[in-house]
This record gives structure tokens, C-alpha cells and sequence, in this order.
DNA sequence: CTCCCTAAGAGACGGAACGTCTCTCAAGGC
DNA sequence: GCCTTGAGAGACGTTCCGTCTCTTAGGGAG
């Protein structure tokens, strides 16, 4: 028998591992806390005590599962079009490593963590002009916020609405047909 | 008493009405079988006869409710640029009648009605840009699909994601910033 | 080293809603 | 006026929620 009761950081992430387990097991819609708990080989109150609730768990199970933020590795190929490219297919592999299921319950259930995602990825794409307008690449990195996000929201929308994983062929479409375009006559 | 007992399509408007009723009272997340019953003033019975579940049930509701598909009036107003932004302002509209936690609620527990969404407003721009190309407006109605759908696809994402209801702005911007210049030069 | 406080582990609990079922009796077709 | 259909009503077993209680292990304070 295990006689050792685990405590603070890795009984946390003991539960997070076990909550991200059990959301591939059975998917969000069929997530709950017993079972979360039960997997963990602990008591729902544990979890209570850290977590408010069945979103809030999973939420925490995500970002524990990967690691920072996408502003912290903004990539950099020397070419705007890789760059794009890069980030699209950051955004298409979270999607396929996440499972639309989990990214619709979490959608209906959260709160407000929605404005993080539209700022972190303006971000991105501010840090990946300025670098090709370093370049010479484009005129200006002044490109109006509603372009700069085109490429982001329109894979956006791919993961939310669409239930294929996304292609490469849509991504370079985007990029191609829509964004460069758009910016490279500012 | 009411002695009279409803029947056929009579008492199906009344359940939908109920359940409508119901969603702008509780909203998605609190709307139960059990509530839509009792406002309706009948039993779980009568309603799971036709819907297998919740989900099926309020995308019923919302059908009945705004009677038919928008390419039923596709707007011609003469100008490409306003049939767009009237297209969107349908979009809008639509949101703010039906709710956000809707939208993701039926989103999270839905199958697939996803790509008819995707279709419906594709025929709606086909026909608009139809007409303008008649018009002469455009040299072509022959447009690249992705870019056809993407001020549908943008307002799709805004309703989605943002907690605030669409402005007026947004609307145009996304005309008049993105899809104009882009159909302009086909 | 020992005491003691915190929280882990385990499960009982009442409540809400699920989806199924059973039963009675009104409505409307034949 | 008979008979099939399904409306109306509620009981039922189940699952999961979120709270609570109780015992006991771990680890810091002295």
C-alpha cells in the first residue's frame, strides 16, 4: 500500500496530470470532479479546495500542460510569410493536441479568459511585424490591429466552427491570399 | 381549469415558445428540461417525444423563433458595399436577439449544424457578389471562397469570442478595410 | 525530538436534473 | 360511438454536484 501522502506543488500537479488524463479519456462534456478525483486516487475535496469548480480545473490542467505562453517563443525565420506560418501552426497543433470539444465546453463555461487570448496573439503578430518592417520587408509595422489579427482570428474561427483539424493548405491560403496582400500595400 | 388538452403542431409552437421564453429567462447554462416543461404546463414526456435532449430542443426553439434561413432575403440594395454590411448587420442582430451563452451552449452540445451555418452564408454571398459583378461592380463574381465567406467568417469569430455586442464600426472596418480592397483587384 | 496545526484522504449527505417508466383519460379519426 | 393515439402528471433510479465531517499523516515551530 502506499503509506505516503502527497502534498502542495506535487499533489497539484499530481491533480492537474490526472484532470488532463481523464479530459482525453472521456472527453469535457463527460469530465467531472469525481472522476478527476478518483483517477488521482484522492477525495473530491482536495480538488474543491483548489479549484471552484469543473472550468476552472480544466483551465489550470491546460496551461499546466503547456508550459507558457505563445508570446514566450514568437517565432523568428528572417521571413514575415514563415513567420505567419509559424504561428498558425502553433495555433493548429494547440487545437489538435486540445480537441474541440474541450475548447467549446470551456468556451461555454468560462467567465472572461477570452480577452487574454485576442491580446496575447496581437501581441505575437506586433512582435513579427516590427520584425519584418526591420527587415524591410514591409513600409511600416503600422498595420490597423484588425489586419494584423486576420490571420489569428480566421484560424480562430477554423478551430471553433470547423470540426476537421485545420490543413496546411488553409493556413498558407490565409496567409497568401489574405494577409500578405493586405500588408504588403500599407 | 383549462380542460382543453393541446395537441399536434398547436401545442409544439407552445413548447417552443416555452422553451424560448425560458432561455431569456434562465438562460442556457440553467435552462432544464424540467423548467421548459413546467412553463409550458405539461410533462418531461411530451418534450423528450421530440427532442432526444436539450441541445436538440433550444435549436428548435431558435429555428421556430426566427423563422427562416437568412438566404431567404438575401439584401439587394444596389451597392455591393451595403448588401455586405446588411448581411452583417442580419449577423448581428441575430446575436443579440439570441445571446452569447447560447451561441456557446448549443456550440459545446451540438453534433454538427456547424457546416450548414458555413453553407447557408456562402450561398448569401455568392448571390450578393453575383449581382454586383452584373452590376459591374466587380470585374468577377468568381472569388476565391475563403475570401467570399470572410466578413462572414470575421463577425462569425467577433460573436464568438468578444463578450460586447458588435458595433456598427467593427462592420464597416471589415469591409471597408479588408473585403473591398481584396475583391477589388480580384 | 516532540507537539500541534494544517490539509490529505475518504466517504456520507441533500439537492438538482437527467432520462425512463407507468398510468389515466381527452381528442379526433373512422 | 368506438378506439387508437398521445397529452398530462408524476414516480423512479441514477449521476453528479458542492458541502460537510472525521480521522490521520506530514512537517514546521519550539
Amino acid at each position: 500500500m502506499e503509506n505516503t501522502r502527497r502534498r502542495g506543488a506535487a499533489l497539484e500537479a499530481d491533480l492537474l496530470d490526472a484532470a488532463w488524463t481523464e479530459l482525453q479519456a472521456v472527453g469535457y462534456a463527460r469530465l467531472t470532479m469525481e472522476g478527476v478525483a478518483a483517477r488521482a486516487r484522492t477525495g473530491k475535496q482536495v480538488l474543491y479546495r483548489r479549484w471552484a469548480n469543473r472550468a476552472e480545473l480544466v483551465v489550470a490542467a491546460l496551461r499546466h500542460r503547456q508550459g507558457g505562453s505563445m508570446a514566450d517563443q514568437v517565432p523568428d525565420t528572417g521571413s514575415l510569410r514563415e513567420d505567419v506560418l509559424a504561428v498558425l501552426r502553433q495555433m493548429a497543433e494547440r487545437q489538435r493536441d486540445i480537441g474541440q470539444d474541450v475548447v467549446h465546453g470551456v468556451l461555454a463555461e468560462i467567465g472572461e479568459p477570452r480577452v487574454e487570448v485576442f491580446e496575447i496573439m496581437r501581441e505575437v503578430m506586433t512582435t513579427v511585424l516590427e520584425r519584418a518592417a526591420a527587415r524591410g520587408e514591409i513600409p511600416t509595422a503600422d498595420v490597423p490591429p484588425r489586419i494584423m489579427t486576420l490571420p489569428t482570428d480566421l484560424v480562430r474561427n477554423e478551430i471553433v466552427m470547423r470540426s476537421e483539424p485545420l490543413t496546411e493548405a488553409t493556413l498558407t491560403e490565409i496567409v497568401d491570399e489574405i494577409f500578405l496582400p493586405l500588408v504588403r500595400r500599407g
